[in-house]
DNA sequence: ACGGTAACTGTCCGAACGGTCAGCTCTGAC
DNA sequence: GTCAGAGCTGACCGTTCGGACAGTTACCGT
């Protein structure tokens, strides 16, 4: 019975998004995840101070990723900053499916979160924006910029029954075109299978 | 007094509408609701059978436009699928853009719905995304599809400061651009502020 | 042997919320 | 005048759910 304590947090956590993905996160109640993983309510609370600390601490892994990823982004700018943005949001998407998921059909929720709240969010999402459009006013810039992180994240988000390579390139090639920046539409066998080489993208992302 | 009856079911809804699009669906009572317009809760559910009849009849305009849009897209493939799925869809997410909002924050609770439920909506997200790849079966088109679908809709909802005029051009050509479609990449001019002939879609939509 | 503590649980509670219902009021038809 | 019914409301109800709390058990250091 030693090993029954450290083992209890994870497999609640591992169940709590199964059952957020599944039913959404308002669709769960405590004693559902509780349940699922075969302790008492009292037990889950023992573990996570509320409902909210369990989403908060299943997004946390991605929000610290986009949040490396938003400053590395302050110090970059014009195609540079817009290429490496693209890449590494891609990166994370693809890493953190169930979550991007999760994110993606709970915004609502998440947005009342107190550490990943709606300023929290708006305000990376902005910067995000102005370092794919390479810190570019014009709103057509602006426009195609969201429009390449929405396809990104709404993509993600779909469960698609391919593999991350196919997604990988499929993602990465319509963004570029998303934002005009086809890595020379004459070469188009390039960015194919063999990844970028600034894929490993720079810090530990 | 005579005029208090015919105004309150539109009332509901708009109040409705503006606090579903604020604190989201499930953040929303219907206590707020009712005191939002100044009524009782019993007579806003003397207008609307339960909550979700609510979000239901919010939702309806934008549904029977994309379940008209499914159907006109049925018959036609190709390119030709591909351009008016595009437009089309443009056109719809511009003119709804609150609802729009309003889906995209509540993608969970909506899929609950006896009406617009999961298979609904996933099966015409499936439709549309197979018109948009003009009917191809290769990886890379129908995530292509789905990246310029996913970019209309999260573009869409996110209230920007822009005209339409403006956000249409620019969904228009990331859409086309994402696809690969991009109207003859060196006439720009040409979509720009006359839409494109096709855009008043050819049925009541 | 024993005190402390981490892990875990049964039980209870209060609040919020969706929804019901009996009834009130006003209006318009006959 | 009166009857019907649409519009509206206050009061009430049942349930669900998040969370608090007082334990209990098992382990571990001394």
């Amino acid at each position: 019975m030693a090993r029954t304590s450290s083992g209890l947090h994870e497999r609640l956590l591992a169940s709590a998004l199964r059952l957020f993905v599944a039913r959404g996160f308002r669709g769960t109640s405590l004693a559902d995840i509780a349940a699922d993983v075969g302790c008492s309510k009292a037990s889950l609370l023992y573990h996570f101070s509320n409902k909210e600390a369990i989403l908060t601490e299943l997004l946390m892994p991605v929000g610290n990723e986009v949040f490396a990823l938003d400053e590395r982004l302050s110090e970059l700018d014009g195609e540079e900053a817009s290429l490496t943005a693209v890449h590494s949001f891609v990166g994370i998407t693809l890493r953190f499916r169930r979550e991007i998921k999760l994110l993606f059909d709970n915004l609502a929720d998440v947005s009342c979160l107190p550490d990943l709240g709606v300023e929290t969010i708006d305000g990376i999402r902005e910067r995000l924006v102005d370092a794919v459009a390479g810190r570019s006013a014009d709103p057509r810039d602006r426009i195609a910029a969201l429009m390449a992180l929405g396809g990104i994240f709404a993509t993600g988000a779909a469960d698609l029954p391919y593999d991350d390579l196919t997604l990988r390139e499929a993602l990465l090639t319509g963004a570029l075109r998303t934002l005009n920046l086809a890595p020379g539409d004459p070469a188009p066998g390039d960015l194919g299978p063999g990844r970028t080489a600034r894929d490993a993208e720079p810090g530990k992302n």
